[in-house]
DNA sequence: TCCCTTGCGGTACGGACGTATCAATGACAG
DNA sequence: CTGTCATTGATACGTCCGTACCGCAAGGGA
């Protein structure tokens, strides 16, 4: 029944493998052959060219995945019909699963840094320290449903970091240069007097990662969050 | 070779079960002759008999892994391994895995509730609100290795959930009371002109909750962290 | 003596998981 | 025509998971 194939070409008998897909030609000759006979396949390969990528493809796919269902839904299968490919594309384009679940850290990571560039250079005032600051605590807030999701993942993978020093890595691969950014940005701002602009950043960053994730429990409003982010900045500053 | 039982007691055949343990006696009335005709096991029982409970006992080793490994490593089996019982044992006293998960995410609640209120009533100076507040806040900081695993277990169940209801509804169950309190311990510290206590208390538990979880990943250290929290509680309070 | 309850041992079931294996495909080079 | 390459299809393997099932143990109450 299952056992004996005969070559589609020559006719010849191939013995049927154990595993993986079932043979169809006996050689790479008959195989050639009759490729070379059919010439004009039923759809003329629509050829989709994914410009940016298999890899960023299943990498969005994961994001989504993480963001929606949690990091523990984002198996290797989920995340294949997810992005539309078969299990086996995702196998081939990453080394395995962990390798996968990394790169799709690094590039979230990137992509956050890029986007929150724009978005803060398209400031119409982008010259004023004040403005930029805001800008710049800001990007750190689900304010939108695209940070929003960004923060889910990145929480998600938070938790796994604490367990995984691959991810950990990730995390930690710049040491601060956010806190020393917004540093830099109350000085350029003008700080009141009597203000240590260092700890007001660490208590800046740190602050605006707490709230953010009671926004995304929905534990506090963005309005809310917004009204408490302009009181500080309006203390620290001097000028009105 | 498998089948053919014979009781222990009457000699009479039993059919073994499709599933489960094989079975000894043939009837109730043949296992209890055999029990009593024991009379004395070789051990005498030592009745170690468990203060906390077996449920307790099994919640604990999900905080153990939760907090060394990770939610993910949470499987029954090797909770079971860890709390030192069956896995029949976890099946036994749980309604199923879920329901352990949060049993054991509501038990940490309160656990932390009340070892915080006994850390803080311990206070030589329990009167002083300025020492309350600092006690307060610092409660939430992974300052020793029983906050520090608590909190790299609480780290966990946030991520968890975001996708699960259950879990959120833990953390959503009183409203803010957190906050409250600590701006009434500002108010009763005595906050400076023109100090908002509402804006500040957010911020400040915002602000602990963030510098917390760069602890967990070594990002900043305890000293630093210290530093921090002096600075901005001498901000807000008035007089040295 | 019998029934019932609480607690647990041991194991089976069915499915999902990550990964391995082998072949086919389409394009190109020699 | 043949070889090679990057990519994908189609399973199969072995393991682990959550849970279901059946029975034993020890005691309480009638």
């Amino acid at each position: 029944m299952r056992d004996e194939i005969t070559c589609r070409v020559c006719r010849g008998a191939i013995r049927p493998p154990a595993r993986g897909r079932r043979p169809v030609y006996c050689s790479r000759a008959c195989q050639a052959r009759a490729y070379r006979s059919r010439r004009d396949p039923p759809v003329p390969v629509p050829v989709e060219a994914e410009p940016a990528g298999r890899r960023r493809q299943i990498v969005e796919a994961v994001w989504r995945i993480a963001a929606e269902r949690g990091l523990q839904m984002a198996t290797v299968r989920e995340i294949a019909a997810e992005a539309e490919v078969s299990p086996r594309v995702v196998q081939y384009h990453f080394a395995d699963k962990h390798d996968l679940l990394v790169t799709a850290l690094r590039m979230l990571h990137r992509e956050n840094e890029i986007r929150a560039r724009e978005r803060i250079i398209a400031l119409r005032d982008a010259a004023d320290p004040r403005v930029l600051l805001r800008a710049t605590l800001e990007e750190l807030l689900p304010l939108d449903d695209q940070r929003q999701a960004s923060l889910r993942v990145m929480a998600a993978y938070y938790a796994r970091s604490l367990t995984d020093p691959a991810l950990a890595e990730v995390f930690l691969h710049d040491a601060n240069p956010l806190e020393d950014l917004v540093a830099a940005l109350i000085t350029a701002a003008g700080p009141g007097p009597s203000i240590d602009v260092a700890r007001e950043a660490d208590l800046l960053v740190g602050g605006v990662s707490g709230l953010g994730l009671d926004l995304l429990h929905g534990r506090r409003t963005r309005a809310d969050v917004r009204r408490t982010l302009d009181y500080h900045l309006g203390r620290i500053l001097t000028g009105r």
